[in-house]
DNA sequence: TTGTACGCGTTATCAG
DNA sequence: CTGATAACGCGTACAA
C-alpha cells in the first residue's frame, strides 16, 4: 500500500496539518521542520493522493475530450495541441471516442460528469441539445473545437471555413484559373460541408466567374473515396474545368489518384487544392497545396481557453484562427 | 453544486447506506423502496461521484497510455483500440504524450501514480529501468504495446517483428524478385529497427540471395524524408535493385515520391513493399502493398491484458500479434 | 509555529 | 430489510 500524509506525520513527528501546509508550499512553519518533513516523504518515497485532493478541493485536473473519430490525422494533431497545454497547465486529459453516436456521447458525457472533470472540449461536431443542457447541469466550462454553435452561446475555436474556403479559391483564380470546380462534402454538414461551398460560391462570384450546380460534385462525405469518385463525377459534368478546389485533403488526394489513373496530369492538366494541410499534403506526387488550419495551436487554444473558463474569466470570446496557404505543387500557374 | 448520496437518502426517507446499495446493485433492500430511492435519483438527477469511489474502493476505473509521438496514424489506430476496451470495460484513458524525452516520462509517471491510474500502457518505445522501477513502486499492471522489454519481464503485445520482415521479403521474393534492396530505419533501435534488418538478412540468406551491406540504405528515422534519402542512396548502392522492402509505410511512400522524381516507375520499374499498412497505404500511387500490423486489435488486446492483470490473473503471457500482407499495387510479379 | 478535528462523498461493517 | 458509523486520504478552520 502507497503511503499516506499520515505515515509522514509520523515518522517526521508533526500532525498532518504541518505536512499538508509544507506539501501545498503554504506559510506557517520553520524551516526546520520543512527540513525534517520533506526528509520523511523523500525517504518514504511518499507521493499525495490526487483522489482524495480532488475530493476535498472539487478539482480533478483532468479535462475530457469528445472526438467523433480518433484515428484522423486531423483529430491527433488536435489531441497533441489540446494535451500539451493541459499538462503544461498541470492537467490531465480523457479521450472520448463518440463515433458521432448520440448514444455514445450521452454515455461518455455521463462517465465525465462522474468523474468530475474541469472542463469538456468538443469538438468537430454538431453540439445537440441534449448534449448541451447535460453539459450545462454539469456546470462546467465547455468549449468547442473545430466547430461552432449557433443555436446556444458556446465559445469556439476554428478558422472561419467560409473566408478559409474562398481564400483557396480565390488562390486558385489569382493562378489565372478560370474553369473552376469544386469536390464538396457533405452539404447537409453545416460546419464543414456548406460553409465551404459557400465561401467557393463567394469568390466564384466576386470574380465574375461562373458556377452553377455543374460545378460542383457534392459528395456524401470528406473521405478518399469521396475525393476518387469527386473527380470522377466532376469530370463528367465539367469537361474543360483546369482547377478544383477539394473540400479535405483526403478527398484532394482521392482526386489526385484518380486523375492518375483517368490519364489526367496533376497540376498540368489539372490543378488541385486541398483543405486542411495534413501531413499527408507532403506525401503526394506532386505535394498538394493546400489550405492549411493550424489545428495544433488550435488545440492548445481552446484547453487555454477551458482554464480561462474554469479561472472565473466570464466571458472568453469565440477564436476565429487564421488560415493560410500551404503552396506546393499541385496548382499551376496559368499563362494570361 | 451537485446532489450528494445525502440528498438522495434525505428525499426517499431512508439511510445512505440504502441507497448506496441500490446504486451498486447488491441485496438487502424491499421493491418497495427500491423504487422510492430510484424515483429521489430520477428526481434529483443524481449522478454518483466517481472520485469519491475511487477514494474508498482504491480503484479509479482510469488508465494511463504512453505514447512517444501522438500525432501518427500508428498511435491513434492503436489509442482507439485502447480506448474502445478500455470504454466497453468501464474505464477511462488518460492520454500522455512524452516526446520519447525522459524527464517528461518520468514527470507523466509521478502524475499518473498520483492520480492513482489502475494500470499502464506504455508504447512504441524502450521501457527504461527508470521507468520500470517507478512503475514496479506503483505496483499496478503495466503492459507494453508495439515494444517489448528485454531486460524486464513485462507482458507485452507486439508482432514478431523479424518474422513480419521476413514474410515481406519472402512475398517479394515469390514475386520472382532477386536484387532486393532495403531502407531500414535506425539500426541502432532493437525494437523497430534492428529486427526488421534481421528478418530481412534472414530470407535473403534463406533463399540463397546476395545482400550485403551495399543493399542496404541504413536510414535515421522511420520517416517520409528518410523514405526519399533512402531510395536514392540505395540506387547508388545497388542500381540494378528491382524491389525494396521499406522499414516503415513513411519510407515507402518518401521512396515512392523520390522515384516518381527520379522517373523510376512503381512497380514497372522498381516495386516497393511497405511495413505498417497505415491508412496512407490506400492513397499512394500506385497503392502502396505493404506488411501490415494489427494496431487497433494490438491496442483492444493490451487493454485487455490490462484488465486481466487487475482481475489478479497473476502470469498473463505476451501476445505476438498475426502480421499479414495487404496486397495492393506496388509490387511487380516478374516472370520466370 | 503547530496540532485537533471536521468534512469532502462514498462504501462497508456492524448492529438492530 | 435497514440505519448508524467508521473508514478512504487529504485540506483547513480553529484552537493552542
Amino acid at each position: 500500500m502507497a503511503y499516506t500524509i499520515k505515515d509522514v506525520a509520523k515518522k517526521a513527528n508533526v500532525s498532518i496539518a504541518t505536512v499538508s501546509r509544507i506539501l501545498n508550499n503554504q506559510k506557517g512553519y520553520s524551516e526546520q521542520t520543512k527540513k525534517k518533513v520533506l526528509k520523511a516523504i523523500e525517504e518514504l518515497d511518499y507521493h499525495p493522493n490526487a483522489i482524495a485532493r480532488g475530493l476535498i478541493n472539487k478539482k480533478t485536473s483532468t479535462i475530457g475530450v469528445l472526438f467523433p473519430a480518433l484515428s484522423s490525422m486531423l483529430a491527433t494533431e488536435l489531441l497533441a495541441g489540446i494535451e500539451k497545454t493541459a499538462h503544461e497547465l498541470g492537467s490531465s486529459v480523457i479521450v472520448c471516442h463518440t463515433e458521432s453516436n448520440g448514444l455514445k456521447t450521452m454515455k461518455y458525457l455521463q462517465l465525465l460528469n462522474e468523474k468530475r472533470v474541469d472542463g469538456i472540449i468538443f469538438t468537430s461536431e454538431i453540439l445537440k441539445e441534449e448534449y448541451y443542457e447535460f453539459i450545462q447541469k454539469m456546470n462546467i466550462p465547455l468549449v468547442l473545437l473545430s466547430t461552432e454553435s449557433r443555436a446556444y452561446p458556446v465559445p469556439y475555436v476554428k478558422v472561419d471555413d467560409r473566408r478559409a474556403a474562398y481564400a483557396a479559391v480565390q488562390y486558385l483564380i489569382k493562378q489565372g484559373h478560370k474553369r473552376i470546380g469544386m469536390i464538396s462534402g457533405n452539404d447537409q454538414d453545416m460546419i464543414a460541408g456548406k460553409p465551404r461551398i459557400e465561401g467557393y460560391l463567394d469568390a466564384m462570384s466576386d470574380y465574375g466567374l461562373p458556377a452553377d450546380d455543374s460545378f460542383i460534385a457534392r459528395m456524401k462525405g470528406f473521405k478518399f473515396s469521396d475525393g476518387t469518385e469527386g473527380l470522377k463525377l466532376l469530370k463528367k459534368q465539367l469537361p474543360d474545368v483546369t482547377a478544383v478546389f477539394a473540400a479535405s485533403d483526403d478527398i484532394a488526394v482521392g482526386a489526385i489518384s484518380s486523375a492518375y489513373r483517368l490519364g489526367i496530369r496533376v497540376p498540368d492538366d489539372l490543378s488541385i487544392i486541398g483543405y486542411d494541410n495534413l501531413k499527408i499534403a507532403d506525401m503526394t506526387i506532386p505535394p498538394l497545396t493546400s489550405l492549411a488550419q493550424p489545428f495544433y495551436e488550435m488545440g492548445e487554444k481552446a484547453a487555454q481557453m477551458i482554464f480561462d473558463l474554469m479561472d472565473g474569466d466570464e466571458l472568453i470570446e469565440s477564436r476565429i484562427m487564421p488560415h493560410s496557404i500551404a503552396e506546393r505543387n499541385s496548382v499551376l500557374k496559368l499563362g494570361s
